[in-house]
RNA sequence: UACCCCGUGGUGUAACGGUAACACAGGAGAUUUUGGAUCUCUUAUUCAAGGUUCGAAUCCUUGCGGGGUAGCCA
């Protein structure tokens, strides 16, 4: 054994497992799996199962491995292009399974053995019922359920029932495989669950080889032991289903391990909604521009919204492991997006909303070019030349020709620094008929560049972004914000209430900035922090080459804000 | 109103019977050619009541509050 660490402090579920190490059960492995159905797109929350999962087979290394696994036990459900995306998101988190890829469809077969030893054994039986039936038959939460007429046919009956159940001779619904349990159980996944189904459908993997399906609770114990899993880590809403998960673990024989299951809180995130179903009305309903949508917190989506897999990761590691159902604050998200983008994204200026400014006393036609760094966090990203010239654009918001208190940027009459150029003073303000600001006319000062401060002259508290408005390129911003208005949009909707009313309208703005030039080499699928403005990632899907399209990550923080 | 799980600053977590701490958020300052970043300081916490103990966030009891569970979904 290599590790370990000083050991900071290890959530209930690594404490469990440690312990387990150290008294040397499984051999000192650790064997864990991410185990999704390929139903739908992977979000947020699913990053924090991955890093669970996976994070576990790093720190165990080399006496553990992750395995991935596609629990497709449901046909009618699911797809290749749902495995595909989820194979490309755990990659893109920076995740490797290796050669421990599984799905549990490779286990029919032995799934339906060990289903034809429960019968054998009197642990399942086949039950005639309808749904209707099965599901009036097992009680309420508060009233036991009653035996069906069928739960005693001897075993021979089941044996027999259960291989033309397979063999295709009944229809949808007309006969379930249950285990037989106990329908008097408090825990209603103890009723006699149904095991096997009748499904008459395609699966994208098996084809039509199978008519009959097993249900996730049988199968999902018995692909954790077929694979030599050793921790089966799942989310809350499956603790009630442990019980049913050991009872399968111990009342089949011949499983080469011998997994158990323990349950983690699943994440919540402020202003999105994270359930399969609500996601799918976003896109189903057009409210959003499909599963990759930036504003969506699927993987894809904030992929291709400009966050880091290292940012991810360190969110996921930040906010823990308990049991606790907890809403997380999506400023923590951000807070880790701006800490790896602040080392990494390349910095350019941009004016998101122009004003033009001319440098009066500034020869026409002159063109120079100013050395700036790409990112004052890391010399070796090196420098780049910024043209400029009399005709400038500032920001709207860097002017404000009757400032309020505190404001430090440009006025009429005041001065402000033109980042790494000389600083202006605004000599005039011009307008048109209906009282626009159309342009400020300014006069620099050749003395003030290189960051010089003139002795004798009042301070000068404002730096400015800016660009040259001959050379500056116009480039479309898509400027992301909050999907919904408030913190949690399925809790205030209620149980029948639409949580799409809470749609933030302004989740979604596009406008066109004026960019320096160097901008146009942007490479798609590149981040950038715009200088004082945000992080900016140049879509990867819009993007042409010389023709970048950019989506806000996240904005700076603005330790200034106007109060009204 | 059955059973199971969970309650620590605003939020997320730590403290494993022995000084309640960390991060985010908030506030103040320093610094800065980004009102960013960085650095310093700071506000604010054990759901309640009993009990056990020299000592309880931690163990016990009760109460209160929150979450989950009645698919031939996962």
């Amino acid at each position: 054994m290599s590790e370990t660490a000083p050991a900071a402090s290890l959530d209930f579920i690594r404490e469990m497992i440690a312990a387990d190490v150290a008294a040397g059960r499984n051999g000192g492995q650790v064997i864990t799996r991410f185990p999704p159905e390929p139903n739908g797109y992977l979000h947020i929350g699913h990053a924090k199962s991955i890093c669970l999962n996976f994070g576990l087979s790093q720190e165990y290394a080399p006496h553990s491995r992750c395995h991935l696994r596609f629990d497709d036990t449901n046909p009618t459900k699911e797809e290749v292009e749902y495995v595909e995306s989820i194979m490309e998101d755990v990659k893109w988190l920076g995740f490797d399974w290796g050669t421990h890829l599984f799905y549990a469809s490779d286990y029919f077969e032995k799934l339906y053995g060990f289903a034809v030893q429960l019968i054998e054994k009197g642990l399942a039986y086949v039950d005639d019922q309808t749904p209707e039936q099965i599901r009036e038959s097992r009680g309420t939460l508060t009233a036991p359920g009653t035996a069906s007429p069928y739960r005693d046919r001897s075993a021979a009956e089941n044996k027999d029932l259960f291989a033309r159940m397979r063999a295709g001779e009944f229809k949808n619904g007309e006969k379930v495989l249950r285990a037989k349990i106990d329908m008097a159980s408090p825990n209603m996944n103890l009723r006699d669950p149904v095991i096997y189904r009748i499904m008459h459908a395609h699966h994208h993997r098996t084809g039509d080889a199978w008519c009959i399906y097993p249900m996730y609770d049988y199968a999902h114990p018995l692909s954790d032991a077929l694979e030599g899993i050793t921790h089966s880590l799942c989310t809350l809403e499956f603790e009630h289903h442990r019980p049913l998960y050991e009872w399968l673990i111990n009342s089949v024989d011949g499983l080469p391990g011998a997994p158990y299951q323990r349950e983690f809180a699943r994440l919540n995130l402020t202003y999105t909604v994270m359930s399969k179903r609500k996601l799918l009305r976003l896109v189903k309903d057009g409210l959003v521009h499909g599963w990759d949508d930036p504003r969506m917190p699927t993987i894809s989506g904030i992929r291709r919204r400009g966050y880091t897999p290292a940012a991810i990761r360190a969110f996921c590691k930040a906010i823990g492991l308990t049991k606790y159902p907890s809403l997380t604050e999506l400023n923590l998200l951000e807070h880790h997006v701006r800490e790896d983008l602040n080392k990494h994204a390349l910095r350019v200026y941009a004016v998101l909303k122009p004003i033009k400014v001319v440098l009066t006393n500034y020869p026409e036609g002159q063109v120079e070019h100013v050395e700036v760094p790409n990112n004052p966090e890391n010399e070796a990203d090196g420098k780049r030349q910024v043209p400029l010239s009399r005709e400038l654009y500032i920001d709207a918001d860097d002017f404000m020709e009757t400032p309020v208190q505190g404001f430090h940027r440009l006025v009429p009459g005041g001065e402000v620094r033109l980042k790494y150029a000389f600083c202006i003073i605004c000599q005039e303000v011009i307008k048109d008929a209906q009282g626009n600001i159309i342009e400020l006319r300014c006069t620099y000062d050749d003395a003030t560049r290189h960051g010089v401060k003139p002795v004798g002259r009042p301070k000068v508290k404002g730096t400015i972004h800016w660009v040259s408005a001959a050379q500056a390129a116009d480039i479309e911003l898509r400027l992301y914000d909050k999907l919904f208005t408030v913190e949690q949009p399925d809790e205030q909707a209620g149980e029948d209430g639409d949580f799409t009313q809470f749609l933030n309208p302004g989740s979604l703005e596009t406008v066109i900035a004026k960019i320096e030039p160097s901008i146009l080499t942007a490479k798609p699928g590149s981040h950038y922090q715009f200088e004082r403005v945000g992080y900016f990632f140049a879509d990867p899907k819009d993007s042409q080459l010389g023709k970048p399209i950019f989506n806000r990550t996240v904005q700076l923080k603005d330790g200034f804000v106007v109060k009204k």
